[in-house]
RNA sequence: GGAGAAUUGGCAGAGUGGUCGAAUGCGGUAGUCUUGAAAACUAUUGUACCGCAAGGUACCGGGGGUUCGAAUCCCUCAUUCUCCGCCA
């Protein structure tokens, strides 16, 4: 959410820069002022009538004492009028709230000025990608097929019990699972993060805090009868850890690492996309999450993207790295790069990791915030990025890392799978 | 799940209808004293919003209500503690 004094004082420029997004702000943020108006001019009048209606108040209090009940009896009276218009001008100043409040969630992040403009995925920036990618073999298969072969996972079995998407990791298939979040903590823990393992549903407050709520309420599973989320990424829980919380600049940088289920409902997905790993509604992800000072926040996001990368060339899998364009850009996010790992077995690149900046966005719903040197109060900047999603890791290492006789696991994760062939 | 108690400023802890944004102590900040520090003493010290300002409004776990007036009374929800039940 953007800060109400942001959109006051920078209306042009940021009507400008949301065009990139193909995102028509100019009414909106009409709407948006004078919404504000209307709710700033309410509220002095109803200030002014609680303060006449406060002074009466007091007044009365003081006619008791002294034992004029005749003149309190008439204060008396007059402060019962004011309630009436006291209690119109209450709702008439909700109103106003209510609906700024509800306009506010309507607009998105603004993009960074490095963001491309564009309409769909199509047009991201490619800005490093390999050289050459592997040569076609013959016997390549994808990953469904490998998984099938040699008893990884299993897909069909997931769809009895829970439902599609819900697949079931078996053997070697599992222990390899295992092995890639234990080496993705250790490699972060080796970063510098603190590794954290949150609880894996949160509330509607902390839906909110990170802008999963209101926006994309049905990608959430909602139990009803509590009122909780289960979480489609960890970044929901650690993120939130920080709500309402006011650091001192000394706490920068707060570097978290966590592993968990990420439950995801999906509506609306179908085909070649959900085929196999590719689409899950639940799937195993470590993610960083970052709390900087804004004026360090691009070199972290940098710095992040480079950790992701080498990530991915201990593990020796072909990725290219993508700058997203206005129109692929996440509604809360100001800039944002996504890893692609190439598919041999699909002939096609399957996003990995999206490492993104919020800048105030989030802080502001969140109320975090830190003292600067000048002791005011500021918003901090949050980022996050996927270190990494497993399924199409996992799904790319089985097909990257096949031969006709089997796959091979990379030599880094050797010591955490306890064999190197399967 | 059942019964009881509690929730006040950074912390501890008073306050049961008007003089309470809230005593007091600790802590924090500034100063006096000191070669320096400690101790002592003095002053100061919550947050948010509206307003150019003066100033005003709101906040005593959250929400709602009674009243001219609520930290204080009522309803409701949440959390914590104690006891019982259940349980990995």
């Amino acid at each position: 959410m953007l800060e109400i004094a942001r959109i006051r004082e920078n209306k042009e420029a940021i009507i400008e820069l949301l065009k990139v997004r193909n995102f028509d702000g100019a009414p909106l943020i009409e709407k948006i002022l004078k919404a504000d108006e209307n709710w700033r001019s309410s509220k002095t009048k109803l200030e002014n009538v609680l303060a006449e209606s406060n002074g009466i108040a007091k007044q009365i209090g003081q006619l008791f004492r002294e034992g004029k009940q005749v003149e309190a009896n008439e204060a008396k009276a007059k402060g019962a009028a004011l309630k009436e218009e006291e209690k119109v001008l209450n709702d008439e100043v909700g109103g106003f709230a209510k609906e700024l409040q509800e306009l506010l969630f309507e607009v998105p992040n603004v993009p960074h000025p490095s963001v491309p403009q564009g309409n769909s995925d199509e047009e991201n920036e490619v800005i490093d990608t390999p050289d050459t990618l592997p040569e076609k073999k013959d016997f390549w298969l994808p990953h469904w097929e490998l998984a099938k072969k040699y008893d990884l996972i299993d897909f069909e079995l997931g769809v009895k019990v829970t439902g599609a998407g819900f697949p079931f990791y078996k053997g070697k298939g599992a222990r390899l699972q295992r092995a890639l979040i234990n080496f993705f903590l250790d490699e972060a823990r080796d970063a510098g993060y603190q590794e954290i393992i949150p609880p894996f549903v949160v509330n509607e407050n902390s839906g909110y805090g990170t802008g999963q709520l209101p926006d994309k309420e049905g990608q959430m599973y909602h139990d009803a009868k509590d009122d909780l989320y289960l979480i489609p990424t960890a970044e929901v829980p650690l993120t939130n850890m920080y709500r309402d919380v006011l650091l001192k600049e000394k706490d920068f940088p707060i570097k978290l690492t966590g592993y968990t289920p990420c439950f995801r409902r999906e509506a609306g997905s179908y085909g070649s996309h959900v085929r196999g790993l590719n689409r899950l509604h639940q799937f195993d992800k470590v993610e960083l999450v970052r709390i900087e000072h804004p004026n360090n926040s691009y070199a972290v996001l940098d710095e992040m993207t480079a950790y992701v990368q080498g990530l991915l060339k201990k593990l020796g899998l072909p990725y290219r790295t993508l700058r997203l364009c206005g129109g692929d850009l996440g509604f809360t996010s100001a800039l944002t790069y996504d890893l692609e790992v190439y598919s041999v077995g699909q002939d096609k690149w399957l996003e990995v990791s999206s490492i993104s900046n919020f800048e105030t966005f989030q802080a502001n719903r969140l109320k975090l915030r830190f003292k600067d040197e000048q002791n005011k109060k500021q918003l901090a900047h949050t980022l996050n990025g996927s270190a990494l999603a497993l399924p199409r890791i996992l799904a790319t290492l089985l097909e990257n890392n096949q031969s006709e006789d089997g796959i091979e696991i990379p030599e880094v994760l050797v010591p955490y799978t306890g064999f190197d062939k399967i």
